[in-house]
DNA sequence: GAAATCCGTCGAAGCGCTTCGATATCGTCC
DNA sequence: GGACGATATCGAAGCGCTTCGACGGATTTC
């Protein structure tokens, strides 16, 4: 191993030096500098991270808590991680994977062993047992999702109680009057996890505003449970020309059920989506969806919890408002 | 923050004796043992990561090396990225999240700073580039896949040559005598791959030692490029029963163009998936499928860093058996 | 022209832990 | 009963880095 010391001796000046040349935090002459450059490529020197993280109190880590087996659509998840450790990168930072399952003890241990600096929480539930936890141990962090009470503590999300509405708003312009929402699975309700509850509620909410009718059934993603959910819609208000599906792994049934049953998209039937632009472009036809924006979460997650680090403990709430794009999965319904 | 010198004070012992405690490198009495672990639980103390790295030289880190935008199927990484992190806290190790865009640099970043003891490499190519890094750093590793020469590596993956003969099989010992292969996409072949190109190799040959005939078609997931692809073979070899799908994305659209052209599976085309055993319980029909083990691969890759880390440094080669599931798409092909 | 200021560098302390050698207290063996 | 080995504990060194105070020399200020 190289260390700060040899670095020193081959750039001829002392440690302490080269530890400036490092952090700029004193002034060092441009001489100096350039001499040290040279010796820590020449020797392919990196600072020991254990060392660095002892003396300066600074892991330059960042704990991000991911579900483990989650009832949410995998990619997005995966979206959001990388996301988060690429820009976790342009800080200097490295990301330490946590599983969501070590719950609250993971928490403490990270906060208490210093091993990082900070977290990113994903996978909130409404009134999730983690942010006491937070809240108590004074941990810098950022949650990907909103809990009910959001006191003091920063959170980004997608606004989906308006992502609801903006379905709503979508296919009620279009003049359907029967519509559908195809949730998350019954699980995701149960848990309270904060993102089916707040779409279920602006959708329902926006369907009373504008006096129209809806149903709104949980779905598992199989093509057997969509299969059984789409039947039971159908059953019980064969006038349901609009769709909106939240639960991304039932989308593809969704539109094959569709095909088959001679329903065509959208002449019979629109379907708004909620998912990643990625999905809905690569469905047939492609879909009109109101997307969900991982990378930009993850990007905010990483530069709020380093202002967080650099000292400004302002908490914030980042809603970000739905962006609906249509494309050919909705049209004016059909006469009636 | 609690230090290790807090808790001797607490327990009225002095700090080593603390250490060893925790570290079981030397016996400790009962009685001694009880008041130390007692100050620890009301202090609640966590050793500082920092310190114990430096002191020790082992920051009980792993790193993991995902790739960043894949064209492998994105939940097969994620459930081996949790396998791993889950596995790997069973060893009291952390798990370090790093792109697959770092490249060699991020190796040489690894294996200088001690910021993690070993790393796990993920979609691994055949001549990767990563791989001189980590022979000339001498990096403890473990590559999930296969790489051209693998000499003096410790490597596991599905054994995907026998994957792609076991399909094979499978549908000629059904009596089917034209098969396809819908495969990854052209990116994923030009890239060397390892997975795709053994596969399709192993598939080759054994259509040739079956007497059997075949078309290879690249495919890129999409429903559109499905329907492209399966047009295509469907013309070239109208007399084409049998189906082996390798890209996951690809499962979806191909059962719905089947349904939609009225080729009932399994009664006039049988298919056979290379994909995690969820994907193929969840379609309709529930699909013949060879399973990808990414729970296995995550925790046997574990458990072999930590056998390196332990000082066995012999390289082995873990290829996992083809496991091929029967369940509802594939039958006796059609009288001609 | 002496005092004040700034710049660039150095030496040393100390971060919290592990680990080595030393020591003290036993019980055990002829 | 004295020598010996085991067992349990302690003290101190040292891991590689950051950071504080100090210091010499150059520059500015009145």
């Amino acid at each position: 191993m190289v260390t700060i010391a040899e670095v020193a001796r081959q750039a001829g000046v002392s440690s302490s030096t080269v530890s400036y040349v490092l952090s700029r935090k004193r002034s060092i002459s441009e001489d100096t500098r350039r001499k040290v450059e040279a010796a820590i490529a020449e020797l392919g020197y990196h600072p020991h991270a254990g060392a660095r993280a002892l003396a300066s109190n600074r892991s330059n880590t960042l704990a991000l808590m991911v579900p483990l087996r989650s009832d949410m659509y995998v990619p997005v998840i995966m979206e959001i991680a990388m996301a988060v450790t690429t820009e976790a990168r342009e800080f200097g930072q490295d990301v330490l994977l946590l599983t969501k399952d070590e719950g609250t003890g993971g928490v403490r241990r990270i906060s208490g062993s210093g091993v990082a600096d900070a977290m990113i929480l994903m996978d909130v539930e409404l009134d999730d047992d983690r942010i006491p936890v937070l809240r108590e141990t004074d941990t810098p962090a950022v949650l990907i999702g909103l809990p009910a009470d959001a006191a003091g503590l920063t959170c980004v999300d997608l606004d989906f109680d308006a992502t609801g509405a903006a379905c709503v708003d979508h296919l009620a312009d279009l003049g359907h009057r029967d519509v559908a929402l195809i949730g998350e699975s019954e699980a995701v309700y149960r848990r309270h996890t904060g993102f089916a509850a707040r779409t279920l509620a602006g959708f329902q909410r926006r369907v009373a505003e504008r006096g129209i009718r809806a149903v709104h059934r949980p779905c598992e993603g199989t093509y057997e449970s969509t299969a059984g959910v789409l039947a039971r819609i159908l059953e019980e208000r064969p006038s349901t020309t609009g769709f909106v599906v939240q639960n991304e792994a039932a989308i593809a049934p969704l539109l094959s059920l569709l095909r088959l049953s001679r329903r065509l998209v959208p002449e019979d039937a629109s379907v708004v989506a909620i998912c990643p632009d990625q999905v809905a472009l690569q469905s047939s036809p492609r879909l009109t969806s109101v997307s969900i924006p991982a990378q930009v979460m993850g990007r905010y997650a990483v530069r709020q919890v380093m202002t967080q680090l650099e000292g400004d403990r302002r908490s914030s709430l980042m809603l970000l408002p739905p962006l609906l794009t249509v494309r050919e999965s909705s049209a004016a319904a059909p006469a009636s």
